[in-house]
DNA sequence: CGCGTAGTTGACCATCATCAACATACGTGG
DNA sequence: CCACGTATGTTGATGATGGTCAACTACGCG
């Protein structure tokens, strides 16, 4: 199936009935705070699984909506029961995405939660390059939701580096980064 | 097996080679930043497992230190796999403790590391004391390392919520807290 | 052309980090 | 028993960072 740019996959709360594997593309992880405002705790890409809470027969605790037109299998959970019934092998995999999912979220906490603001972009735009040194952005109110900044903050911000000529836009959300240097930045 | 407060179940990068069920006490999961200060990622408490790093045959990816007297079972990473071929419900049960580890994770995010200082030694306060109204508390360094705060700045907001009585130090890293109070400044 | 959304920028203020001084408790060795 | 050292916590002063509110721009679309 493939979901347009800024589809929601499902819902918090939703009943969990599919998980969905993704083929191509990009899919963001969001949770509400009390107070209405959105964070986001994770990103999916290519060969990721979203939905996971499926798998222990509870509702959905996020809500997934795509950050890029996605390509993606989307699984009833009865299906994938059966499956690992048939194949003794799939409950190993699934613990080892599920794996997978928790390191993301340890890296996520550590790496974009801490820090000054300038840091943690700097590292969100580093693991987003990774080998090559041009790399999808977002919305600034998207950026800031992954920093967990305000939307104003992640403008201020980008706009140093591009200043800096760090970071330099080539098109809608898309830009070139000076990856070294932002590495540099990545540490203080 | 007991461990006195204070001991390391293992440290980041150790070949992983067991998993550790905890029968009573507590552990944190810390994990160091490239400038060398720590953040506690997750705590362990009774009934769940530190170690599932070993599950996918990889180094361990925190340290993990108790924070109480801890009583727990340490279980070779052979046996679990023996196990699970005797055992076909035991995938199960592993899936089921990563998904929870990985709640947690998540609401770490959303919980402790949003807001204001305030709002993030409420909620932590709040989820320690559970349904009772007095819990165990620790170190300023450790409740700071939590909250991704400095430890001044948790002394300080300990120290502005025992003069406003919202929580009232009984003895060594034991408090009473006033949880509805809490809860409201948890919204913050 | 006018409207709505996203981004930018400025001014100001609240929060928190930093650095430093001091307090308190605890254990060790004289 | 006391003096001392260390670890932990407290508190103050100060500055940097980021949030808030508001104005303004740029862009796309009906």
């Amino acid at each position: 199936m493939l979901f347009a740019t800024g589809s929601a996959l499902y819902s918090t709360g939703d009943p969990a009935a599919h998980i969905f594997v993704i083929r191509d593309g990009l899919v963001k992880l969001v949770q509400y705070l009390a107070d209405g405002t959105q964070r986001i705790v994770r990103l999916l890409h290519q060969g990721t699984i979203a939905g996971l809470d499926a798998l222990v027969d509870r509702p959905y605790e996020h809500t997934a909506v795509t950050l890029q037109p996605t390509f993606l299998c989307r699984i009833p959970i009865g299906a994938v029961h059966r499956l690992d019934a048939a194949c003794p092998d799939l409950h190993w995999q699934l613990i080892e995405r599920l794996k997978g999912s928790l390191h993301e979220a340890d890296e996520w906490l550590t790496e974009l939660s801490t820090g000054s603001a300038r840091a943690r972009l700097a590292r969100l735009l580093v693991s987003l390059a990774g080998t090559a040194d041009e790399c999808e952005i977002f919305s600034r109110e998207n950026l800031g939701a992954m920093l967990g900044v305000t939307t104003e903050t992640a403008s201020r911000t980008m706009a140093e580096f591009k200043r800096e000529g760090l970071v330099t836009e080539m098109g809608l959300y898309r830009c070139r980064c000076a990856v070294e240097a932002l590495r540099e930045i990545a540490t203080e």
